[in-house]
DNA sequence: GCCGTTTTCGGCCCGACTGTTTTCAGTCG
């Protein structure tokens, strides 16, 4: 089987770290690190392109060279530039280079002088005081390299988006107490919704800057302060979250949010295309010359060099300042485009609320309409549903729906694929419900084609809708399951049935490069909730975040349909 | 290593902050 995308991108970021701590030209390694970038958000597996005969010197930043090692990471698994890199160091100086605070200059001193080839070996050389009796360190940079270190040990991760989400608010509600504040706003991969982010970046308006910064410093949750200058300080949380402010005059606000909004690479693109252009641009503003012709908005700052605003969700550098110049971005999804939800939770198996309460919560987060899909009984740590139960659960939805207006309430399931492709419930119970969610929550380790095919199975079932969280993964815990996603996609669209895009913060899987891939080979989304309570349908404002850096407009997620156009499509899937 | 409406060589985004310096290198975003 082919070597996917993620792998030959995983071996252009080993060798871009190892020319780092060899000292190599730093274009140089740009070059492997945009190249890795690049194709680790491919749409398309560059193993099919390979076996069409296609090369892929077209791809942006892949040239002559680089082009070349691809096809030799597809045809023998690993590249020899990579082998001779790594039998030329110790393996563990790259855990070196992800520590905050440590770059390859200081790695390679640290290496060479008192022998740390270990995140282990550096905390084991900080406290015996070694670090610091180096020329161009000292007692400070010795201790943030040792709490830099047993951080690391102590495994801190990127947190969730949702997560993120709360502490977000919170300190937003604590800027704007302060009068000093004209305008706030927390950027980073935060804003471009990213499914988990390192940091965040909050930026603030203001004429008054010191007055602003020390009114963040008085944030009560903060546990320690790494830096403060007048425009940029950083401190930790004591959740351990560190944020990061900055201070602008309102006349750069628009200029900054586009700086600290990022990402790295779109800034950089965009910057290109200012300078082609005889302007520069920075987090101040744009600048012909010493003056400067836009800065306030954001808006303001993409016009200049010609573009209409791109979303936060886009700037990723992944072809849309081109599909900006052409005019062709897509109208992306909002969340008041979502008219239901196909995929929550009640009491009858491991939700945490009844029908009439789902039903209310879903009605107040806006929908027209959602589907009531318990788990059924093959999970039994969920107390799954048989037959009998569905039946009951049935009465209790036409009579709530009978007797409520504004909300409307769907009888689905969602069904175990079991180890050989069977659902757990037969095909006659099935088709007495609106809509039918497959799911695998076991055998999980199944080889590749044997994964595949078991999906491919299920989907086949007449009454199959939707396929939920289809990769499994769950977010910084485990890996999606060995599977052939091209081919997943290739089916759904054959069968006519819908991939989840499942909301929930734990999971958003599909993922964003996924989601394009299945929306592209024109396979329906179904943006869904996983509600499990009350407030899991606040879930769905992620997913619709994890949407848009899809790319996804409005028409490719069903659930923005009305109900009876809805019910058509489930009705087209039954009839094959 | 890539790239071209300053083209096949000579560029390649830009500024803030820290710690250790005595004018700046390293790191970060």
């Amino acid at each position: 089987m082919g070597v996917t995308n993620v792998e030959i991108a995983a071996v252009f970021d080993e060798i871009a770290d190892w020319l780092e701590l060899d000292g190599a030209n730093p274009f140089r390694i740009r070059a492997y690190r945009t190249a890795a970038r690049t194709i680790g958000s491919w749409p398309e597996a560059l193993a099919l392109r390979a076996r069409d005969g296609r090369g892929f010197d077209d791809l942006p930043g892949i040239g002559a060279d680089l082009a070349g090692k691809i096809g030799e990471i597809l045809r023998r698994g690993d590249c020899a530039l990579l082998r001779r890199l790594r039998r030329a160091h110790p393996r563990g100086l790259t855990e070196l280079l992800k520590l905050p605070g440590v770059g390859p200059k200081r790695i390679a001193r640290l290496h060479k002088e008192l022998g740390v080839t270990s995140v282990a070996k550096l905390v084991r050389a900080a406290r015996a005081g070694r670090i610091r009796a180096l020329r161009g360190f000292g007692p400070r940079t010795e201790r943030a390299l040792l709490d830099a270190a047993t951080a690391r040990l102590g495994s801190a991760r990127r947190m969730k988006i949702a997560a993120a989400a709360a502490f977000a608010d919170a300190i937003t509600a604590h800027l704007r107490a302060s009068d000093a504040v004209l305008e706030l706003a927390v950027a980073g991969s935060f804003r471009r919704m990213r499914e988990t982010v390192g940091d965040l970046d909050v930026l603030v308006a203001s004429r008054r800057g010191a007055e602003a910064t020390a009114h963040f410093l008085a944030y009560p949750a903060i546990a320690r302060v790494l830096a403060h200058g007048t425009t940029r300080s950083s401190v930790v949380l004591k959740s351990g979250l560190q944020v990061d402010l900055r201070v602008v005059p309102p006349e750069s606000f628009g200029a900054a949010l586009v700086y600290f909004t990022g990402s790295k690479a779109h800034c950089i693109a965009l910057r290109r295309i200012a300078r082609q252009q005889g302007l520069k641009i920075n987090e101040y503003g744009v600048f012909r010359g010493e003056r400067r012709i836009a800065g306030a908005t954001e808006t303001e700052i993409y016009a200049t060099v010609g573009l209409p605003p791109i979303a936060p969700e886009l700037r990723e550098d992944r072809g849309e300042i081109d599909a900006a110049r052409a005019q062709r971005l897509p109208r992306l999804i909002e969340r008041a485009d979502l008219r239901g939800d196909l995929h929550a939770h009640t009491d009858a198996s491991d939700g945490h609320a009844g029908l009439a309460a789902m039903a209310a919560a879903a009605q107040a987060a806006g929908l027209d309409y959602f589907a009531v899909t318990d788990h059924s009984r093959g999970l039994r740590i969920a107390h799954g549903l048989d037959a009998e139960r569905l039946a009951r659960q049935r009465e209790a939805i036409d009579r709530f729906n009978a007797e409520h207006r504004g909300i409307v309430v769907l009888h689905g399931v969602e069904v175990e694929i079991l180890e050989h492709g069977e659902l757990d419930l037969p095909d006659a119970v099935l088709a007495r419900l609106d809509l039918v969610v497959g799911a695998v929550h076991s055998h999980f380790q199944l080889s590749r084609a044997r994964q595949t095919a078991r999906i491919l199975r299920a989907m086949d079932r007449p009454c199959f809708s939707v396929l939920a969280h289809p990769t499994g993964r769950l977010l910084g815990e485990r890996a999606g399951y060995a599977l052939d996603f091209e081919r997943v996609v290739r089916h759904a669209r054959e069968r006519g049935c819908f991939l989840e895009l499942n909301a929930h913060p734990d999971r958003l899987d599909l993922d964003d490069v996924q989601a394009r891939v299945a929306a592209a080979a024109g396979v329906p989304i179904a943006i869904g909730s996983d509600a499990h309570d009350v407030n899991g349908f606040a879930a769905l404002r992620f997913g619709i975040g994890q949407a848009r850096r899809a790319w996804l407009t409005a028409g490719e997620v069903v659930n923005t349909l009305p109900l009876a156009e809805l019910k058509r499509r489930l009705a087209a899937i039954r009839r094959g």
